[in-house]
Parts: structure tokens; sequence; C-alpha cells
DNA sequence: AATGAATGAGCCTTCATTCAT
DNA sequence: CATGAATGAAGGCTCATTCAT
């Protein structure tokens, strides 16, 4: 066995990378950044890593597998009815999961918005997401037909620009929001919640 | 005598500046590279603005007072109906000069989504455009007290996360939405008007 | 005008790199090296040079160039006839001049020998040389038949292996031979000068 | 108990280093791409060999051994005649060694080429392989007086920068000689031949 | 005998910025 | 206004080497 656990150094750069990403953006933030936050020396970062790349790549995919299992480990509620009360609670938690995860959504984002940049990860975690639920409303409903795939596009485009994107957008910028406007935190994402129940979670009812 | 315009020479640097900042945002493009593209001496760059802080700036102060000069030319219809088919026309356009302007749109997203990035552009942008929109409304039926900080604080919120955002995705990842899904441009704008007007336009009427 | 005359660095650097490459190769010599030698900054040899490869390339095509003016300047005496005594003075002469570029041919002949190198300097370099010489034998006796595309590739490996490379080869083990065998320097060349003339010089005869 | 047998390992990374060495010089090659090119760890290197130096030092004296053994056994045909057939076979086989070992040989070279390089390794190969020419010379004809010191390095060389040299760098350069110069790999061989009989083997005849 | 992890120095290159002309 | 030259710092990456296991 080697001196440590080179499993435990590889996440420890991981989470450190992570979060100086989206901080400062993929060429912010330098692998010496990187190294210095980690507390390892920046050789060690090229030991477990092909390049700087492979370092948001393997950050990306290591969400896109979270997902994953968050997904397939879902049990779908067969029964339940649909109201207003219960997606509202639903889209709290939503919201609570990626302000955990806002660093990595950001760092998505941003790499999605460059022309250069790769959009793959944001679409694919948000087509996984969107999957999941139209899996679930087809259960109940069997309104959408999923095997349609006019239908699914259509679909999933309106669950990621007027569902997904306002969400995201809100928790990468609820803080700012907030300092630039000089608000309250928790009334703006009280009246947040109040207009994506209007506006996009009225679709879902009905 | 100067070889050429001085403010040509600006206003040529300006546009490139913007392009490829929007291309490969803040920190991955360099003075060298928009000094190549504008066609003109790195150090000319440095005469015409203070660093490169400055130049982003700029840029991003010029969007502001275009909108500025657009928002106080624009006339108010003051009899017109409100209905959906005049909203999604509205909105058309709306979509069509953010295209134009996606590029400064991109840069002001970028950097608003950095932790240490500036977020003022941003809003102060949408600020400006929702005002213009509130003072419509205002005029016409007196729902929205502006006078309220709390009211239009909330009347801000919605527009943004709810209006501002999704057009601005939209138009920001269109196409490479359409790359990632394989559809089809046209078809794709039409299924997003389709859903901004189930969600969030649906809350204008009534 | 500049601070200083960009072509004098340029020159500066080139000489420097000249030296040090033929000293310790292409992979042992660092930019860092030659810009402390040069005593100029480190970047300024990006300003003048693409890159490193750049570097060797300019100084291989300074030589070429250089062989290139020596060849049409040469002016070919007519009606000398060829002995034995004259011949040595001119390999003399010969070994003085490639003792002079000793630095650049050791590079020349160090990148031929890599797997990967450049060897069309080398090569260029010595067919240039061969060449005029090849015109200087038809004009006298027109024994050699330029045209002829088989006969010319003949006398060409002839001249370079037998002749244009142990010239060289003397020229830059002279110091290393007579350190190792521990003999005297003068005495050294004369010996090779009597070898070269019983072999290849032989062949210039009769 | 080990994996496998060090010996041959010692071995494996002995000749995967020779071919790497010979292809990209000693700088250009890391121990990092010895390793993965000899399918073992980096580290291990470390274990059979002091350092980097050491592994060329240990492919040097490899050859050096291989020499001395085939000098030894060399038997020396006591009535022979010398003529023009048989040293033109002779020389096809030597030819032939050096294509064999045409790696070390460059290595070898290239090492002497440099200022702050060893040469020693190169004049010993070279010195232990004209002394046994030079052992059978004497014996047979008595002409060289190799107790004589100034006689035999008079001998060494012509033999060296007159016989040797050509011959190795025909060898080391023969293929790029044939892409410059567009022509034929056998032809050229004969060719060669006929040049090195009519210089250097001229003077080991009459 | 062999491995994986770690280090520190150094290398090639880029970049924002300055300055003399 | 405009340019070419120059700088110093930093960035990404490689490498020889070491060490615990």
């Amino acid at each position: 066995m080697p001196k440590t656990d080179g499993y435990k150094t590889r996440e420890k750069i991981l989470g450190v990378a992570e979060k100086l990403f989206s901080e400062e953006g993929f060429n912010g933030t330098s692998i010496e950044k990187i190294a210095r936050a980690a507390g390892v020396n920046k050789g060690l970062i090229y030991y477990h890593f092909k390049d700087k790349k492979d370092l948001v790549v393997s950050i990306l995919k290591s969400i896109i597998s979270e997902i994953d299992q968050m997904v397939s480990r879902s049990v779908i509620e067969e029964d339940s009815e649909i109201d207003s009360e219960k997606l509202q609670s639903k889209i709290r938690m939503e919201i609570e999961y990626c302000q955990q995860r806002k660093r990595i959504i950001s760092l998505m984002l941003m790499e999605a918005l460059k022309s250069g940049g790769e959009s793959e990860y944001l679409f694919k975690c948000a087509e996984m997401i969107m999957q999941q639920e139209m899996d679930g409303i087809k259960r109940k409903m069997g309104t959408v037909d999923a095997e349609d795939r006019e239908e699914r596009h259509r679909y999933l485009l309106h669950e990621f620009f007027t569902g997904f994107m306002p969400i995201i957008s809100f928790v990468l910028l609820q803080e700012k929001w907030c300092d630039y406007f000089g608000c309250d935190r928790d009334k703006t994402l009280d009246y947040f919640i109040d207009s994506f129940t209007r506006t996009h979670l009225n679709t879902h009812l009905d």
C-alpha cells in the first residue's frame, strides 16, 4: 500500500476543485490554487487527472452518476393525487437539493454558456431528472407518450426552459439578487415559489 | 494626426472583445487575441482602455445605455387591449432582440454566475426592461403599485426568474440544445413560445 | 521606434541559442537558460519566436541561407589544374570553415540522428555544398553528368558519406578525441588530412 | 518471492530504454515513458538502476562487453590473402551488424556530440573494434607497429574518421537519406559500398 | 521484486501590462 | 493615435526521484 490512500486524495482534490471552479470559473481557477487549497502537491493533481480538462469532466461526471443513482432509487408513489400543496413541497425539496449541489450546477451552466464549452453535461443532467418525472406522470395519467419522439422533445423543452432553468437560476443568483435589491432571503424564496407555482407548476395540474 | 478615427478603433475593439468574451469568457480571452482579431496593436487597447476589466465594464455599460435609450424611446400604446396574440408577437420580438445581443447577454450572465463576479449589470439590465413593462401595466390597469417597495420587488422577481431567465436561457442555449437533441431550430422556437405562453405569459392575462 | 532594436535582440537570442543547443542538445537546453545567457526576458523569446522549435528552425535556416550566399558568391577558377596540393589546401579551408560553424553543424547532426528529428537541414546543407563542387568539376572535366539523376545521386552519396561526414565528424569530435587518446591537436589535424587525402581526395585526382 | 525473474525485467527495461533513447535522445526520453513501454512500474526502474544516467551507462556498457566478447571470440584466419572481394564482403557484414545495433550506436554518437556529453563509449567501442583489426593486420604483415604509440594513434584516427564514421553515418542516416532524395534503399547500399571501397578500403589493399 | 502515491523543481508557454518612440 | 519591444508573473504540465508498503 502506498503512503496514503489515493482514493481519498482524489476525492479531496475533486471537492476542492468543484468549489473553486464554481467560484471563479474554469479559466479563472489555477491548478496551483486547487493544489494549495487541497493541501497537496501540484504534480499530484496530474497523477490523478490527465489534465485540467479531465478534472472538470470528472466533476461533471460525478454529478451525472449521482443523479443517476438518485433517480433509480426514487420510489414512485403510485396512487398519490397531485395537488398544488404536494407539488410545492416537492419543489422546495428540489430547490434544497440544488442548493446543496449549487457549485457543480454553476460549473455546468458556465461551461454550457461558452461557445466552445460542453453543454452535454447540463442537458444530460436535466434530461435524466426530467425523464424520471415523465415516467411518473406517464404511469399516473398516461398523458405523455414517451414513445413519440416529438412529444418527448416538446415535454423536455417545456420542463427545461420553464421549469429547470428558473429553479437553478434562482438558486445560483438568489444571494446576489438579495444583495442587489436589498431584500430578505426567506421572503425571496417564498415569492419565487409562489411565482413558480403560478407559472410552471400550473401546467402540471389540471 | 491619427492614422484613423480613434472612435472607430475603440468601437472596433469593443465589438471584437464582446464577441470573444462571449465565446470563451473573460479569463479565456486574452488581450492579444482581441488585438489580433481587431487588427490593432496590443498596446493600443491600453490607450483606449485602462485595463482588461475596463474593457468588459465598457461593454456592459454600453448595453445598459442602449437599453436605456430603447426604453425611453419606446411608445406605449395607451388603449391597446392585452391579448394572447399580442403578447406572443411581443415575445417573439423580444427573443429576436436577445438573439442580436446574445453575446453581451452571455457575457453578463457568465460574469454574474461566478461567486466573485459582477451581477449588477445583469440585474440592472433586467430591472430597466422590467420597469418599463411595469410602467406600461400600471398605466393601463393600475394593478401594480410601484411605490410599494415590497410589491415592486415581488413583481421584479417574478418577471426575472420566470420571464427573463427562461428567455435568455433559450436564446443562449437554443443552438446547443438542438445539437444535443437533434431537433429543428424553428420548431424548437415554436415549442418554446408555446411553453412560455402557457407559463409566464399566462400571468399577464386574466 | 521601440525601446531597443528588435533585430539585434533577435540575433543575440539566435546566437546564444545556437551555442547552447550545440552544447546540450535541443531537449537539454531550456528557454530559461537561453534567456539568461542572452540577458533578455524569457517572454521576449516568445515575442520573437513562435516556440522552441521555431528557434532551432530559425537557426538551421540561417546557415542554409549563409551557405547559399557563399555558394553563389564563390568564383570558380576556370583553368586551374587539380593537384593534390591544391586539394589539400582547399580541404584545410573547409575544415576551418566547419570549425567556425561547428555549433550549428553539431545541432544539425544531432537533430538528424533522432528518429523523429529533422534531417532535411543537414542534407540540404550538404547538397548545396556538394552541388557547387559538382558544378566546378563538370565545368572543368565534363565527367559528371548532372542531368543524369542516378549519376548525380551516386555522386552526392559518395561526397556525403566519404567526404562530408568524415570532415564534420573530425571537426565535432577532434577535441574529445585528443582528450581521450591524449594526443596533440595540431598533429591530429595533420594526420586526419593525410588520411582524408589518401581516401576521399584520392577519388578527385587521376 | 518476486513476481517474475528480476533479471528478465532488468533486460526488458534496458531493451526498451535503448530503443527510446535512440529515438528521442537522453533528454527527450522520460523514465515514465520507458516504464510504460516496458510494462513495469516507474519505481521499479529505480530499484534496478540508480538513476537515469545509470540506465544509459548500463546500456552503453552492455555494448562494450558485447563487442569485447565478439572480438575475443573472433578467429583470425592466418593465411588468407586480402583482396577486394573479401574486404567488401567483410564490410557488408559489418554494416549488417551496425544495422542491428543501430539504436545503441545512435545513442553513443548523440551523447558524444554534446559538449558536455560522454564520448568515451563511442571511442572505446571503436578502439576495440579497430584494435582487433590492427592485430589481424600486424599478424599478417607486421606493417603496423602497435607498440609505437604514435603509429597506433595515426592508425586509429585513420580507421575511425575515414572508416568507422562513414559506416555508422550511413547506417544511421540511410533511411532518411533515401526519404530525402527519393531513392532506393538497396541501390543506395550498393553505391555506398562502392564508394567506401574506392576510398577507405583502398588503403587496406596494396 | 514490485507498486502506487507523493514531491519539488523545472520546463514551455501565455498573459496583462508598460514604455519609448 | 499607434506600434514594436520588453517585462514579470503566473499557468499548465512533465519529470526525476523518493518512499511506504
